[in-house]
DNA sequence: GTGAAAGCGCTAACAG
DNA sequence: CTGTTAGCGCTTTCAC
């Protein structure tokens, strides 16, 4: 393979990136220097820049002036060793290997938590692990260590010991998504809202057979998932039958949508768990020979930026993950601060109706046969 | 809708998720507790618990002993402080809005990040941003409080101004993607190569008019995919004729896709700059009554976890996210401490061939019709 | 109003 | 090898 470098435009760019890194440099501008430039003591400018009483107005902006000048900013260390504070929210994710990438939540919550706490000066701690061990002791080492004032619980587990762990340390928490709302916070998102509509959706589709896979029973989310869907089947009078189980990969979700439709009396709808799963069944059903939606109805879960571009277009239920994160971080801050909780609303569940579903096949015409 | 709640099983489980919360605890145990437990002093505790010469091997048992039984862990902020470290590496990231929680790139970095990070005690402090400003200002911000010793530069723009202004600073940094190598590190990931290895297939193929949807010319990495297809085709003698611009969404691939298409001498097959695209592009093709691979040939960017799942599969080039972040974070810490790099290898670029990608089809038979 | 002084919990010289 | 002594940079009483 010799290329021949002949007319490559104006690059010089060799094609080919890398990693580049630069080094330190010189001295630090303390508060002294800022106190000694506006001609104060080191607690006025404290003072000055903890909007605290007892500064004059106009020695205040003297303050905050030379400060300026002096690009100067309290240390973050400093402060947090002398207001025992780190001033820093921690969140512990445990890596499912292939999950963390696929997830939309991790990145949007994240970026939800972030947009409250960059308004009140906390910064967000990740730690990403690889196990159930790691991710107890991350927490541990969060806590003892003082790096983070609280922490984030997200996947909620059933029977997760985490909540009562960290009780345990003396670590201010908020878990997303706990059935009980113990503690705080009444508010709630609604999975199971978001699930029944589906069934709903496709009952008045004339659907009956109206099949679920699953995320795996570990997860309080799945599990509430799973039981909306079971709940609401039966109180349309239909048979919860087909369940099959997934974890929320695509590869699962193309397995479960095998099995379910190797039963005898197949599903002529399936609500999935996520929208991985459910685009991985669209494929595995047309794989058979299927048509979606015609033959096969699919509804996913979590709206992700991808099922409008899918074909067909993917039916799903959508979280605002962004505005829990918000919400969690808000919650967690008030916590911390010793604060009243402001009272949090998050947006109900919506349900986003699109072509991948339709009215059920007539019974004769399930052959797969045709197009269109 | 008012739901009978007859025979709901074991739930009590109201279907209603939410947010809950809990408060922290009482005082803290120092050094100093440990020092007199083991009855030594402050500094042989330090010692010990720095691995430095200068402390007994029994009275190093001892103190470690100590530690334990009082679950005592050094603050992270004190010795923050006196080490002038903050042990903490800095991540910020612009938000786009909705390519955040797509991209598979964030979460698979920052996993590959931690992987290294855990291992030498460092933490990774997020920063989500929303615009070029409050980068800006969240870079200085992490730079002036002292937060992070060190930052990453992820997402590298044509021009971009955040080396230079880092240098400045006196930031240690890395950066991910220069084309220029400039400072350290002579590894690369080659987002070219990969690119080149797609035009390779396709002309391999039969392909003599293929497209490229681009990603925007203000990121480097997308910008040295479209050079690399360029150069590619004329390289194979193929004239570079369709490009269309994208900007990493569904939405803008399946745009361009239509775009494409439309020409008069349409492509047989087009190359997008993410697997986002190049599904969405799918989807518009399918839309037009085109069949995938038969009429046109698709080829990704990322290897997403939902590309072995989509019908038909995706053809795709697979980078090691995960790896660079690892690299990255090595290369940072080494940089920080100011140790010799170690040597840093990042595997080759893959290119996965699956069902988007086919031969070329015979000139006549372009007509859309029939099945298979 | 303002400034001196005592920590926050640890690290790191420095004598013993 | 061990203990004493200053800081790290900021916050926060408490006199002035």
């Amino acid at each position: 393979m010799t290329a021949t470098p002949s007319e490559a435009p104006d690059s010089g760019t060799g094609a080919r990136d890398s990693i580049a890194a630069a080094a330190p440099r010189d001295r630090k501008v303390t508060i002294d220097d800022v106190a000694a430039r506006a001609g104060v003591s080191k607690s006025a400018v404290s003072f000055a820049f903890n909007g605290r009483p007892g500064v004059g107005e106009e020695t205040k902006e003297r303050i905050l002036q030379a400060a300026r000048e002096l690009e100067w900013r309290p240390d973050a260390r400093a402060r947090a060793l002398s207001r025992s504070r780190a001033q820093a929210l921690g969140l512990v994710i445990l890596r499912d290997p292939e999950l963390v990438s696929t997830d939309p939540f991790f990145a949007q919550f994240v970026a939800g938590v972030e947009s409250h706490l960059s308004t009140v000066g906390y910064a967000l701690v990740l730690q990403v692990v690889d196990g159930q061990d790691a991710e107890k002791e991350a927490y541990s080492r969060f806590a003892r260590e003082a790096r983070v004032d609280g922490v984030f619980i997200t996947d909620l587990r059933v029977d997760d010991e985490r909540p009562s762990a960290l009780a345990a340390l003396g670590v201010p928490y908020v878990v997303l998504g706990s059935p009980e709302g113990e503690g705080s916070a009444p508010i709630g998102l609604d999975d199971a809202a978001g699930v029944r509509r589906a069934v709903r959706h496709l009952h008045a589709l004339g659907h009956q057979r109206i099949a679920h896979v699953a995320g795996g029973d570990r997860y309080v989310h799945s599990r509430v998932r799973r039981e909306a869907w079971e709940s609401e089947m039966r109180r349309l009078g239909l048979e919860p039958g087909g369940v099959a189980q997934g974890d929320f990969t695509g590869g699962s979700g193309a397995r479960a949508t095998h099995e379910l439709l190797d039963q005898t009396e197949a599903p002529t709808a399936i609500i999935y768990a996520n929208d991985i799963m459910a685009i991985a069944g669209i494929s595995a059903a047309i794989d058979r020979g299927l048509r979606v939606p015609q033959d096969l109805s699919v509804v996913g879960f979590d709206d992700i930026p991808l099922a409008p571009y899918i074909t067909p277009p993917l039916t799903t239920v959508r979280q605002d993950v962004f505005r829990w994160g918000n919400a969690c971080a808000r919650t967690l801050v008030a916590l911390i601060e010793e604060r009243e909780h402001a009272p949090i609303d998050l947006p109900a569940v919506e349900f986003v109706v699109r072509g991948s579903t339709a009215k059920v096949p007539m019974p004769s015409e399930t052959l797969p046969e045709g197009n269109e």
